[in-house]
DNA sequence: CTTGACCCTGTACTATGGTACAGTGTTTTA
DNA sequence: TAAAACACTGTACCATAGTACAGGGTCAAG
């Protein structure tokens, strides 16, 4: 329930303490109250808030692009499908790259299939055929 | 067929000058023959190894990796039982990189399903879902 | 025969997402 | 009460993937 330090909340959330610095100075979290003696003071919120982050960063989302996602969500005219329309984007752009992957699979292993088969190593028609 | 300079090359490839001689530092493309004059000289195949290394490139790999992917393509002596295993490494890797991708897919669908247009960015299931 | 476009090397700078001190102050614990 | 552990600010540093000069040389056109 109580706040509590940088050091603690690092730990809660598995971050570095940098990390939870740099983001205030970035601006993903707000600047945390401060104790007497100058520490910042967190609570369980904050555990959450770095979870965000951590979440949308692992879905491919950028810092300034989560930085524009915790804006949407304090900002009142907001709506859901704002927020919908930048994660349409993103699944787009992950389909595209899952794809593009699969193709690179395949080439590589007909290749490996060739060099199964005993061929020159020199003669790779397939991985060149990337190059067009 | 007949060769061109660097300026020449980074149109054909859509890349910038300073990128190509990056490459070149990186070792990522071997140091052509020069002119007389000290200029580099490049061809055709030149500007298909560029597209190789943006194409691997939009699929996600990093400099590093593609140094490797072309050692795999453009082999010294020949050992086919070391390419294969290369091969066969980078297709591990490639299968990594398409499951990490499908996971976030996974989640990123879940959560834009459950969005319903019109909900203030207060009740998104998007931000709710990433912060748990 | 000079101007402008191009090229050379080398170094410095950019952005992103952090990480690592240095030097100092504050809590905690043995 | 002293040392360890933690926190503070500020700055420097890391990797990645380039980009931008500075201060030259080269080459074709007018």
């Amino acid at each position: 329930m109580s706040g509590f330090r940088i050091g603690e909340l690092a730990k809660r959330a598995d971050v570095n303490v940098e990390t939870i610095r740099y983001y205030e100075r970035r601006g993903l979290l707000a600047p945390p109250p401060r104790s007497a003696s100058g520490y910042r003071q967190y609570d369980e919120l904050d555990v959450g808030r770095i979870t965000f982050i951590k979440r949308a960063q692992s879905l491919g989302f950028t810092l300034a692009e989560i930085t524009d996602l915790l804006r949407l969500r304090v900002d009142p005219d907001g709506s859901c499908g704002d927020v919908e329309d930048r994660a349409r984007q993103t699944l787009a752009r992950i389909e595209g790259k899952v794809e593009e992957l699969a193709r690179m699979k395949v080439a590589l292993e007909r290749l490996v299939s060739a060099c199964e088969n005993g061929r020159p190593t020199s003669a790779c028609p397939i991985i060149e055929g990337l190059e067009s």
